[in-house]
DNA sequence: CTCGGTTTTTGATATTTGTCAAAAACTTTG
DNA sequence: CAAAGTTTTTGACAAATATCAAAAACCGAG
Protein backbone atom coordinates (compact mmCIF):
# COMPACT_ATOMS: atom_id res chain seq x y z
CA UNK A 1 0.00 0.00 0.00
CA UNK A 2 2.46 1.87 1.05
CA UNK A 3 4.13 1.51 -2.72
CA UNK A 4 0.52 2.55 -3.94
CA UNK A 5 1.05 6.10 -2.06
CA UNK A 6 4.57 6.94 -3.08
CA UNK A 7 3.41 6.64 -7.07
CA UNK A 8 0.07 8.52 -6.93
CA UNK A 9 2.60 11.23 -5.36
CA UNK A 10 5.16 11.53 -7.98
CA UNK A 11 1.81 12.29 -10.24
CA UNK A 12 0.84 14.68 -7.69
CA UNK A 13 1.74 15.66 -4.13
CA UNK A 14 -1.36 14.89 -1.60
CA UNK A 15 -2.46 15.92 1.54
CA UNK A 16 -2.21 12.78 4.66
CA UNK A 17 -6.67 13.41 4.48
CA UNK A 18 -6.58 12.84 0.94
CA UNK A 19 -3.85 10.00 1.25
CA UNK A 20 -5.89 8.80 3.93
CA UNK A 21 -9.31 8.89 2.46
CA UNK A 22 -7.32 6.53 -0.82
CA UNK A 23 -6.16 4.39 1.47
CA UNK A 24 -9.09 3.64 3.09
CA UNK A 25 -10.80 2.77 -0.81
CA UNK A 26 -8.18 0.67 -2.20
CA UNK A 27 -8.30 -2.70 -1.98
CA UNK A 28 -5.76 -5.62 -2.74
CA UNK A 29 -5.77 -7.77 -5.16
CA UNK A 30 -3.44 -10.94 -5.96
CA UNK A 31 -3.73 -12.49 -9.57
CA UNK A 32 -2.17 -15.58 -11.31
CA UNK A 33 -1.02 -15.57 -15.06
CA UNK A 34 -3.84 -16.09 -17.34
CA UNK A 35 -6.24 -15.42 -14.56
CA UNK A 36 -8.86 -12.44 -16.19
CA UNK A 37 -9.37 -9.28 -14.91
CA UNK A 38 -11.95 -7.99 -16.73
CA UNK A 39 -14.07 -9.99 -19.36
CA UNK A 40 -15.67 -8.48 -22.48
CA UNK A 41 -19.04 -8.07 -22.06
CA UNK A 42 -18.82 -7.26 -18.63
CA UNK A 43 -19.14 -3.34 -17.11
CA UNK A 44 -15.85 -1.92 -15.94
CA UNK A 45 -16.72 -0.75 -12.66
CA UNK A 46 -12.86 -0.48 -11.28
CA UNK A 47 -9.84 1.36 -11.83
CA UNK A 48 -6.50 -0.62 -11.00
CA UNK A 49 -3.58 0.37 -10.14
CA UNK A 50 -0.38 -2.22 -10.91
CA UNK A 51 2.19 -2.82 -8.62
CA UNK A 52 3.66 -5.69 -9.66
CA UNK A 53 2.84 -7.93 -12.83
CA UNK A 54 2.04 -7.44 -16.34
CA UNK A 55 -1.01 -7.57 -17.99
CA UNK A 56 -2.67 -6.93 -21.58
CA UNK A 57 -6.54 -5.73 -22.75
CA UNK A 58 -7.30 -7.73 -25.85
CA UNK A 59 -10.54 -8.34 -27.81
CA UNK A 60 -11.66 -10.83 -30.32
CA UNK A 61 -11.71 -10.24 -34.09
CA UNK A 62 -12.72 -13.24 -36.31
CA UNK A 63 -11.20 -15.78 -33.76
CA UNK A 64 -7.89 -13.95 -33.33
CA UNK A 65 -6.82 -12.42 -29.86
CA UNK A 66 -5.90 -8.72 -30.96
CA UNK A 67 -4.11 -7.21 -28.46
CA UNK A 68 -4.08 -3.41 -28.02
CA UNK A 69 -2.93 -2.46 -24.54
CA UNK A 70 -0.37 -3.69 -22.07
CA UNK A 71 -0.13 -2.25 -18.30
CA UNK A 72 3.14 -2.84 -16.30
CA UNK A 73 4.39 -1.86 -13.08
CA UNK A 74 3.21 1.98 -11.78
CA UNK A 75 0.18 1.99 -14.54
CA UNK A 76 -3.28 2.61 -13.89
CA UNK A 77 -5.06 0.17 -15.95
CA UNK A 78 -8.96 -0.32 -16.81
CA UNK A 79 -11.28 -0.52 -20.10
CA UNK A 80 -11.68 2.73 -19.98
CA UNK A 81 -14.23 2.98 -22.58
CA UNK A 82 -16.30 1.02 -20.13
CA UNK A 83 -14.78 2.41 -16.83
CA UNK A 84 -16.22 5.84 -17.88
CA UNK A 85 -19.70 5.03 -19.94
CA UNK A 86 -20.76 2.44 -17.76
CA UNK A 87 -21.59 0.53 -21.08
CA UNK A 88 -20.28 -3.50 -21.20
CA UNK A 89 -16.72 -3.21 -22.17
CA UNK A 90 -15.38 -4.70 -25.32
CA UNK A 91 -11.60 -5.95 -24.30
CA UNK A 92 -10.44 -8.45 -21.88
CA UNK A 93 -7.94 -7.65 -19.68
CA UNK A 94 -5.82 -10.82 -18.94
CA UNK A 95 -2.95 -10.99 -16.93
CA UNK A 96 0.30 -11.57 -18.26
CA UNK A 97 1.82 -12.78 -14.77
CA UNK A 98 1.30 -13.22 -11.55
CA UNK A 99 0.11 -9.45 -10.22
CA UNK A 100 -0.52 -7.12 -7.24
CA UNK A 101 -3.09 -4.74 -7.79
CA UNK A 102 -5.38 -1.99 -6.06
CA UNK A 103 -8.84 -1.49 -7.08
CA UNK A 104 -10.99 1.65 -6.50
CA UNK A 105 -14.86 1.28 -7.22
CA UNK A 106 -15.66 4.00 -9.61
CA UNK A 107 -18.60 4.91 -7.23
CA UNK A 108 -15.63 5.52 -4.37
CA UNK A 109 -13.51 7.41 -6.94
CA UNK A 110 -16.75 9.51 -7.29
CA UNK A 111 -17.06 10.30 -4.00
CA UNK A 112 -13.53 11.14 -3.30
CA UNK A 113 -13.62 13.41 -6.07
CA UNK A 114 -16.30 15.29 -3.73
CA UNK A 115 -14.58 14.90 -0.82
CA UNK A 116 -10.69 16.14 -2.35
CA UNK A 117 -10.62 18.53 -4.99
CA UNK A 118 -7.22 17.55 -4.93
CA UNK A 119 -7.68 13.77 -5.71
CA UNK A 120 -9.85 15.19 -8.77
CA UNK A 121 -6.58 17.16 -9.88
CA UNK A 122 -4.77 13.73 -9.61
CA UNK A 123 -7.06 12.26 -11.89
CA UNK A 124 -7.86 15.21 -14.24
CA UNK A 125 -3.53 15.14 -14.32
CA UNK A 126 -3.65 11.72 -14.71
CA UNK A 127 -5.70 11.54 -17.58
CA UNK A 128 -3.70 14.59 -19.78
CA UNK A 129 -0.51 11.87 -18.81
CA UNK A 130 -2.58 8.78 -20.51
CA UNK A 131 -4.38 11.17 -23.24
CA UNK A 132 -0.76 12.30 -24.70
CA UNK A 133 0.55 8.66 -24.50
CA UNK A 134 -2.31 7.69 -26.70
CA UNK A 135 -1.59 10.62 -28.96
CA UNK A 136 1.60 8.96 -29.57
CA UNK A 137 0.64 5.91 -30.34
CA UNK A 138 -2.29 6.73 -32.22
CA UNK A 139 0.36 8.84 -34.60
CA UNK A 140 2.72 5.68 -34.78
CA UNK A 141 -0.31 3.52 -35.56
CA UNK A 142 -1.57 5.77 -38.48
CA UNK A 143 1.99 7.19 -39.66
CA UNK A 144 4.57 5.12 -39.30
CA UNK A 145 5.74 1.80 -41.33
CA UNK A 146 5.65 -1.55 -39.45
CA UNK A 147 9.27 -1.46 -39.21
CA UNK A 148 9.48 1.81 -37.50
CA UNK A 149 7.34 0.72 -35.27
CA UNK A 150 9.07 -2.18 -33.95
CA UNK A 151 12.19 0.43 -33.80
CA UNK A 152 10.31 2.09 -31.68
CA UNK A 153 9.11 0.26 -29.47
CA UNK A 154 12.77 -0.83 -29.06
CA UNK A 155 13.77 2.14 -28.40
CA UNK A 156 11.39 3.59 -26.19
CA UNK A 157 9.22 0.39 -24.15
CA UNK A 158 12.32 -2.45 -24.61
CA UNK A 159 10.83 -3.84 -21.34
CA UNK A 160 7.37 -5.21 -23.38
CA UNK A 161 9.46 -6.95 -25.67
CA UNK A 162 11.45 -9.20 -22.90
CA UNK A 163 8.16 -9.48 -20.64
CA UNK A 164 5.64 -10.52 -23.75
CA UNK A 165 5.12 -13.04 -26.01
CA UNK A 166 5.99 -12.29 -29.76
CA UNK A 167 2.11 -12.38 -30.94
CA UNK A 168 0.49 -10.71 -28.23
CA UNK A 169 3.35 -7.95 -29.56
CA UNK A 170 2.59 -7.85 -33.24
CA UNK A 171 -1.16 -7.22 -32.85
CA UNK A 172 0.05 -4.63 -30.24
CA UNK A 173 2.11 -3.10 -33.06
CA UNK A 174 -0.79 -3.75 -35.53
CA UNK A 175 1.04 -6.20 -37.71
CA UNK A 176 1.17 -9.70 -38.49
CA UNK A 177 3.50 -12.24 -36.31
CA UNK A 178 4.81 -13.62 -39.39
CA UNK A 179 5.51 -9.98 -40.24
CA UNK A 180 7.17 -8.81 -37.06
CA UNK A 181 9.32 -12.42 -37.15
CA UNK A 182 10.77 -11.01 -40.54
CA UNK A 183 11.39 -7.31 -39.03
CA UNK A 184 12.88 -8.92 -36.51
CA UNK A 185 14.99 -11.11 -38.39
CA UNK A 186 17.04 -8.01 -39.76
CA UNK A 187 18.28 -6.81 -36.89
CA UNK B 1 -20.11 34.49 -25.44
CA UNK B 2 -23.76 33.00 -24.36
CA UNK B 3 -22.95 30.06 -27.25
CA UNK B 4 -20.14 29.31 -25.28
CA UNK B 5 -21.39 29.04 -21.64
CA UNK B 6 -24.52 26.83 -22.75
CA UNK B 7 -22.03 24.17 -24.41
CA UNK B 8 -19.82 24.35 -21.50
CA UNK B 9 -22.88 23.35 -19.38
CA UNK B 10 -23.75 21.29 -21.67
CA UNK B 11 -20.41 19.09 -20.66
CA UNK B 12 -21.01 19.59 -17.20
CA UNK B 13 -23.64 22.10 -15.38
CA UNK B 14 -21.56 25.12 -13.87
CA UNK B 15 -22.47 27.53 -10.86
CA UNK B 16 -23.66 31.38 -11.90
CA UNK B 17 -19.89 32.36 -9.92
CA UNK B 18 -17.73 29.21 -11.73
CA UNK B 19 -19.59 31.03 -14.90
CA UNK B 20 -18.55 34.11 -14.53
CA UNK B 21 -15.30 33.39 -14.22
CA UNK B 22 -14.70 32.08 -16.93
CA UNK B 23 -16.82 34.49 -19.04
CA UNK B 24 -13.95 36.58 -17.49
CA UNK B 25 -11.36 34.70 -19.06
CA UNK B 26 -12.04 33.97 -22.51
CA UNK B 27 -11.07 35.86 -24.95
CA UNK B 28 -13.01 35.88 -28.63
CA UNK B 29 -10.78 35.53 -31.73
CA UNK B 30 -11.91 35.89 -35.49
CA UNK B 31 -9.84 34.23 -37.94
CA UNK B 32 -10.00 33.51 -41.74
CA UNK B 33 -9.99 30.73 -43.50
CA UNK B 34 -6.04 29.49 -44.29
CA UNK B 35 -5.16 31.80 -41.23
CA UNK B 36 -3.05 29.65 -38.66
CA UNK B 37 -4.30 29.34 -35.08
CA UNK B 38 -0.37 27.78 -34.17
CA UNK B 39 2.56 27.15 -36.31
CA UNK B 40 4.79 23.98 -35.32
CA UNK B 41 7.85 24.98 -32.88
CA UNK B 42 5.81 27.35 -30.90
CA UNK B 43 4.50 26.29 -27.44
CA UNK B 44 0.55 26.32 -27.41
CA UNK B 45 -0.57 27.96 -24.54
CA UNK B 46 -4.06 28.54 -24.56
CA UNK B 47 -6.91 26.29 -24.98
CA UNK B 48 -9.52 27.23 -27.44
CA UNK B 49 -13.12 26.70 -28.20
CA UNK B 50 -14.25 26.99 -31.50
CA UNK B 51 -17.83 27.83 -31.78
CA UNK B 52 -18.35 28.60 -35.77
CA UNK B 53 -16.11 27.02 -38.64
CA UNK B 54 -13.66 24.41 -39.06
CA UNK B 55 -9.48 23.98 -38.63
CA UNK B 56 -6.92 20.85 -38.74
CA UNK B 57 -3.70 19.97 -36.89
CA UNK B 58 -1.29 18.80 -39.33
CA UNK B 59 2.38 18.02 -39.69
CA UNK B 60 5.18 17.89 -41.79
CA UNK B 61 6.48 14.85 -43.04
CA UNK B 62 9.10 14.55 -46.33
CA UNK B 63 7.41 17.83 -47.40
CA UNK B 64 3.87 16.37 -47.00
CA UNK B 65 1.65 17.88 -44.54
CA UNK B 66 0.10 15.29 -42.69
CA UNK B 67 -3.66 16.13 -41.19
CA UNK B 68 -4.38 13.96 -37.97
CA UNK B 69 -7.58 15.61 -36.73
CA UNK B 70 -10.25 18.47 -37.56
CA UNK B 71 -12.11 21.08 -35.22
CA UNK B 72 -15.22 21.55 -35.82
CA UNK B 73 -18.51 23.33 -33.95
CA UNK B 74 -17.96 23.28 -29.60
CA UNK B 75 -14.84 21.23 -29.96
CA UNK B 76 -12.15 22.47 -27.76
CA UNK B 77 -9.17 22.56 -29.50
CA UNK B 78 -5.66 22.93 -28.98
CA UNK B 79 -2.19 21.18 -29.63
CA UNK B 80 -2.76 18.65 -26.60
CA UNK B 81 0.70 17.53 -25.78
CA UNK B 82 2.33 21.27 -26.55
CA UNK B 83 -0.57 22.46 -23.92
CA UNK B 84 -0.10 19.89 -21.28
CA UNK B 85 3.67 19.21 -21.50
CA UNK B 86 4.69 22.91 -22.25
CA UNK B 87 6.84 21.89 -25.11
CA UNK B 88 6.84 23.07 -28.69
CA UNK B 89 4.40 22.01 -30.97
CA UNK B 90 5.24 19.66 -33.41
CA UNK B 91 2.09 20.43 -35.09
CA UNK B 92 0.51 23.34 -36.73
CA UNK B 93 -3.29 24.34 -36.70
CA UNK B 94 -4.90 26.10 -39.87
CA UNK B 95 -8.11 27.51 -40.46
CA UNK B 96 -10.41 25.67 -42.95
CA UNK B 97 -13.18 28.21 -43.00
CA UNK B 98 -13.64 31.36 -41.36
CA UNK B 99 -14.02 30.68 -37.69
CA UNK B 100 -15.09 32.58 -34.03
CA UNK B 101 -13.39 30.85 -31.42
CA UNK B 102 -12.93 31.32 -27.67
CA UNK B 103 -9.17 31.56 -26.12
CA UNK B 104 -8.53 30.66 -22.32
CA UNK B 105 -4.14 30.81 -21.77
CA UNK B 106 -3.21 27.54 -19.63
CA UNK B 107 -2.25 29.78 -16.74
CA UNK B 108 -5.54 31.36 -16.46
CA UNK B 109 -7.12 28.06 -16.75
CA UNK B 110 -5.08 26.89 -13.87
CA UNK B 111 -5.84 29.43 -11.83
CA UNK B 112 -9.50 28.87 -12.72
CA UNK B 113 -8.58 24.95 -11.73
CA UNK B 114 -7.58 26.57 -7.41
CA UNK B 115 -10.90 28.86 -7.15
CA UNK B 116 -13.78 26.80 -8.60
CA UNK B 117 -13.63 22.74 -8.13
CA UNK B 118 -16.17 22.05 -10.61
CA UNK B 119 -14.03 24.12 -13.16
CA UNK B 120 -11.70 21.50 -12.72
CA UNK B 121 -14.23 18.78 -12.93
CA UNK B 122 -15.50 20.17 -15.95
CA UNK B 123 -11.85 19.44 -17.34
CA UNK B 124 -11.70 16.10 -16.37
CA UNK B 125 -14.70 14.97 -17.94
CA UNK B 126 -13.45 16.40 -21.05
CA UNK B 127 -10.42 14.95 -20.96
CA UNK B 128 -12.57 11.26 -20.46
CA UNK B 129 -14.37 11.93 -23.50
CA UNK B 130 -11.56 12.98 -25.26
CA UNK B 131 -9.74 10.17 -24.44
CA UNK B 132 -12.49 7.78 -25.69
CA UNK B 133 -12.76 9.18 -28.86
CA UNK B 134 -8.87 8.91 -29.33
CA UNK B 135 -8.94 5.09 -28.43
CA UNK B 136 -11.35 5.08 -31.04
CA UNK B 137 -9.41 6.83 -33.63
CA UNK B 138 -6.36 4.59 -32.55
CA UNK B 139 -8.25 1.40 -32.83
CA UNK B 140 -9.71 1.88 -36.33
CA UNK B 141 -6.22 3.38 -37.42
CA UNK B 142 -4.46 -0.22 -36.14
CA UNK B 143 -6.86 -2.29 -36.77
CA UNK B 144 -9.58 -1.91 -39.55
CA UNK B 145 -8.62 -1.39 -43.55
CA UNK B 146 -8.74 1.73 -45.46
CA UNK B 147 -12.33 1.29 -46.94
CA UNK B 148 -13.78 0.32 -43.60
CA UNK B 149 -11.82 4.06 -42.17
CA UNK B 150 -13.58 5.41 -44.76
CA UNK B 151 -17.44 3.66 -44.62
CA UNK B 152 -16.42 4.47 -40.67
CA UNK B 153 -16.32 8.10 -41.64
CA UNK B 154 -19.42 8.29 -43.65
CA UNK B 155 -21.23 6.91 -40.93
CA UNK B 156 -20.22 8.84 -37.97
CA UNK B 157 -18.72 11.69 -39.11
CA UNK B 158 -20.00 12.89 -42.53
CA UNK B 159 -20.00 16.41 -41.94
CA UNK B 160 -15.91 16.26 -42.36
CA UNK B 161 -16.53 14.78 -45.78
CA UNK B 162 -18.46 17.47 -46.87
CA UNK B 163 -16.78 20.13 -45.41
CA UNK B 164 -12.81 19.62 -45.98
CA UNK B 165 -10.50 19.11 -49.40
CA UNK B 166 -9.67 15.13 -49.69
CA UNK B 167 -6.12 15.44 -49.65
CA UNK B 168 -6.68 16.54 -45.90
CA UNK B 169 -9.00 13.79 -45.27
CA UNK B 170 -6.69 10.92 -46.95
CA UNK B 171 -4.10 12.00 -44.90
CA UNK B 172 -6.95 12.03 -41.77
CA UNK B 173 -7.54 8.68 -42.90
CA UNK B 174 -4.12 7.67 -42.51
CA UNK B 175 -3.96 6.50 -47.27
CA UNK B 176 -3.17 8.02 -49.88
CA UNK B 177 -5.05 10.61 -52.24
CA UNK B 178 -5.10 8.12 -55.17
CA UNK B 179 -6.53 5.30 -52.46
CA UNK B 180 -8.97 7.13 -51.07
CA UNK B 181 -9.93 8.19 -54.86
CA UNK B 182 -10.43 4.41 -55.41
CA UNK B 183 -12.61 3.83 -52.15
CA UNK B 184 -15.06 6.60 -52.91
CA UNK B 185 -15.23 5.52 -56.46
CA UNK B 186 -16.15 2.16 -55.43
CA UNK B 187 -19.64 3.78 -53.81
C1' DC C 1 -17.45 33.05 -70.00
C1' DT C 2 -12.62 31.75 -69.96
C1' DC C 3 -7.88 31.31 -68.37
C1' DG C 4 -4.79 29.54 -64.87
C1' DG C 5 -4.38 27.23 -60.90
C1' DT C 6 -5.82 23.76 -57.80
C1' DT C 7 -8.07 19.45 -56.65
C1' DT C 8 -9.50 14.96 -57.87
C1' DT C 9 -9.42 10.88 -60.64
C1' DT C 10 -7.36 7.28 -63.48
C1' DG C 11 -3.71 4.10 -65.12
C1' DA C 12 0.45 1.40 -64.68
C1' DT C 13 3.55 -0.44 -61.64
C1' DA C 14 6.17 -1.19 -57.20
C1' DT C 15 6.20 -2.03 -52.34
C1' DT C 16 4.44 -3.48 -48.12
C1' DT C 17 2.05 -6.48 -45.53
C1' DG C 18 -1.11 -10.48 -44.94
C1' DT C 19 -2.36 -15.42 -45.32
C1' DC C 20 -1.79 -20.23 -45.23
C1' DA C 21 1.07 -24.17 -44.50
C1' DA C 22 4.87 -26.33 -42.74
C1' DA C 23 9.25 -26.57 -40.33
C1' DA C 24 12.03 -25.34 -36.46
C1' DA C 25 12.76 -23.86 -31.83
C1' DC C 26 11.38 -23.54 -27.39
C1' DT C 27 8.61 -25.06 -22.90
C1' DT C 28 6.33 -27.75 -19.93
C1' DT C 29 5.47 -31.74 -17.58
C1' DG C 30 5.25 -36.54 -16.44
C1' DC D 1 15.15 -36.55 -20.64
C1' DA D 2 11.42 -37.46 -23.90
C1' DA D 3 6.72 -36.58 -25.57
C1' DA D 4 3.35 -33.18 -26.28
C1' DG D 5 2.16 -28.77 -26.65
C1' DT D 6 3.14 -24.08 -27.71
C1' DT D 7 5.60 -20.32 -29.88
C1' DT D 8 8.39 -18.59 -33.49
C1' DT D 9 10.35 -18.71 -38.03
C1' DT D 10 10.45 -19.61 -42.99
C1' DG D 11 8.58 -20.06 -47.71
C1' DA D 12 5.35 -19.29 -51.46
C1' DC D 13 1.89 -16.62 -52.86
C1' DA D 14 -2.08 -13.16 -52.60
C1' DA D 15 -4.07 -8.84 -51.33
C1' DA D 16 -3.89 -4.10 -49.99
C1' DT D 17 -1.94 0.09 -50.50
C1' DA D 18 1.64 3.44 -52.21
C1' DT D 19 3.97 5.91 -55.83
C1' DC D 20 4.54 8.41 -60.03
C1' DA D 21 2.67 10.44 -64.04
C1' DA D 22 -0.88 12.21 -66.61
C1' DA D 23 -5.65 13.34 -67.57
C1' DA D 24 -9.95 15.23 -66.11
C1' DA D 25 -12.83 18.02 -63.29
C1' DC D 26 -13.51 21.90 -60.60
C1' DC D 27 -13.05 26.81 -59.18
C1' DG D 28 -12.14 31.59 -58.56
C1' DA D 29 -10.59 36.02 -60.62
C1' DG D 30 -10.67 39.01 -64.31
Amino acid sequence: MQHLLTQINNYHPLSAAAQAALQNCFEKITLSRNDYLLGEGKVCKHLYFLEKGALRGFYNLDGKEITHWFGFENDFVTSFHSFITGEPAVENIQLLEGSILWAISKEQLTELFNLHHEIERLMRIAYEKYYIRLEERFVNAQFKTAKERYENLIQQTLHILERVPLGCIASYLGISQETLSRIRSQF
